[in-house]
DNA sequence: TCTGGGGTCCTAGGACCC
DNA sequence: TCTGGGGTCCTAGGACCC
């Protein structure tokens, strides 16, 4: 049957539902398909891709310090209960055998780009929800038979896994709350394509935790009340879903859960918010070190500002205490500026209003926001706010950053290698350390190009090992 | 086993203006 | 002097997502 499509010859086997097939067309109730295509395992895959040795094993990409978190778990790691978002220390206890590896995101970011420029090249309209998934509304799928999508999302697929080297699944469906639902029934490398017919049945037996915006809270509202699947939440009378979710959140879940999905699939803008923040290995209490750790994040969220050509009004500063709570405390300023100086003394005078004296702090954050073109900031920024002085000093560092600082490191040592480090060798090329122990360290040569390489020893200040960009692990 | 870091959107209340 | 309603801006916190 899709073998015809587009075929004109012979008018009595015209079929009109394979007529449409390639026209442009977003009217009149045609079948609109939404794919959502989603990376496996993206940190982990992308680690286990660049680094052979590691490709069929456990693999834990996180923080390695007391209080890390897995932000990437293989599928062979996940078989011994290891998940995402869990502390580092629980991770390690279930899967014991794991390659522990901090994350390299400069690296998720360069194989990203190369992902979404071929999805770019595949679909007209594209939404690029993060670092690893976007939503696609392919023009040409626009009332298609299943059978077409099934064969447009095969060849992304093999596209994706040719190109960058690690596997993606897809789920497709006429809206995006289906297709993201589809994708991950889907993994890991797979499709599911749902049929239209099908969507009402699948939908309603998944468990409303299903539902792109119930969490852990609503989820927990909902089964206090007995309505554990999407189809129980659907049956509710609105009045009821309002009473218990509130207005806009509610009546909007309830329509998701009804099947009624009309979100257009859209590049998203520019980003509202700019942000760093840092959880100590110990809770800090010292108020002159804290408001150094603050500066740093001042300066770590100010880079990332002017490298998007942006400036920023609002200044926040985030703290959470001992026991967990979070307070944050804001201040606008008259305009938005992008000069260093005024947003890090923003942020020192909000830290003891977000933090008291005394307080033993786990975190801190600083964030910017109001954010305005750099082009804006000239031309709105009021000049009698900024002394002259001021673009001379916008360069100079205010405050050495903390890691700087560290004390007791009188002579000056050789590089501290961590495991997970990326290492290259004049003789040996790229390659990353394995394990770092008493005055030695060792080095698996290798690249995504060069499949499982040698291990060589070399001593810790051996002058022939210099760190290596991470990108040179795509070989 | 105590819980990362980067975001988005929503709500509610107070200040302030008309 | 009191009342009130609407609109906007700002702040703080919470839920959720990856």
């Amino acid at each position: 049957m899709a073998t015809r499509v587009g075929l004109r010859s012979g008018a009595d086997t015209l079929d009109p539902s394979l007529v449409d097939v390639g026209r442009i067309s977003f009217n009149d109730g045609v079948k609109r398909w939404v794919l959502h295509v989603d990376m496996d395992a993206f940190f982990a895959s992308v680690e286990q891709f660049t680094r052979p040795t590691v490709r069929d094993r456990a693999v834990l990409v996180g923080g390695l310090g007391p209080r890390g978190t897995v932000a990437g778990a293989s599928y062979q790691a996940r078989e011994y209960g290891a998940r995402s978002a869990m502390p580092m220390s629980e991770a390690r206890r279930r899967c014991p055998v794991a390659v522990i590896l901090p994350p390299r995101f400069r690296l998720y970011q360069a194989v990203s780009r190369q992902i979404f420029e071929i999805v770019r090249a595949a679909s007209q309209h594209v939404e690029q929800v993060s670092i690893d998934e976007a939503f696609l509304e392919p023009e040409e799928l626009t009332g298609a038979p299943t059978e077409v999508v099934r064969d447009f999302a095969s060849r992304l697929r093999a596209q994706v896994h040719h190109t960058v080297g690690v596997t993606a699944s897809i789920g497709a469906g006429s809206g995006k709350q289906l297709a993201k639902i589809a994708s991950g029934l889907a993994k890991p490398n797979g499709a599911l394509i749902v049929p239209p017919e099908q969507e009402g049945e699948l939908l309603a037996s998944l468990p409303v935790r299903k539902l792109w915006g119930i969490g852990p809270i609503t989820e927990s509202k909902l089964h206090r009340i007995g309505v554990r699947t999407i189809g129980e939440f659907a049956a509710l009378q609105p009045g009821d879903v309002i009473s218990l979710l509130g207005q806009a959140h509610g009546i909007e879940l309830h329509r998701l859960a009804q099947g009624v999905d009309e979100h257009p699939v859209a590049e998203r803008g520019e980003a509202k918010q700019v942000s760093a923040e840092t959880t100590f290995d110990t809770d800090i209490t010292d108020s002159g070190k804290l408001t150094s750790e603050v500066t740093g994040m001042a300066q770590a969220a100010h880079r990332r500002l002017v490298a998007s050509g942006r400036a920023a009004r609002t200044v926040t500063v985030k703290a959470r205490d001992s026991s967990f709570t979070t307070i944050s405390r804001a201040e606008t300023l008259p305009s938005a500026t992008s000069d260093f100086s005024a947003l890090a003394a923003a942020a020192r005078r909000l830290t003891p209003v977000a933090a008291p004296p005394g307080t033993p702090v786990r975190l801190v954050g600083v964030s910017y926001s109001g954010l305005a073109t750099a082009e804006q900031e000239s031309l709105f920024g009021n000049p009698a706010d900024e002394p002259a002085a001021d673009s001379l000093r916008s360069h100079a560092p205010v405050e050495t950053p903390p890691a700087m600082a560290a004390p007791g490191t009188e002579e000056m040592p050789a590089p501290a290698w961590r495991a997970g480090d990326d290492i290259h060798h004049p003789e040996w090329g790229h390659g990353w350390v394995q394990g770092a122990g008493i005055g030695r360290v060792t080095v698996r040569f290798e690249t995504a190009r060069t499949g499982s390489g040698p291990t060589r020893t070399f001593t810790i200040g051996d002058p022939a090992l210099s760190p290596a960009d991470p990108l040179a692990s795509l070989g």
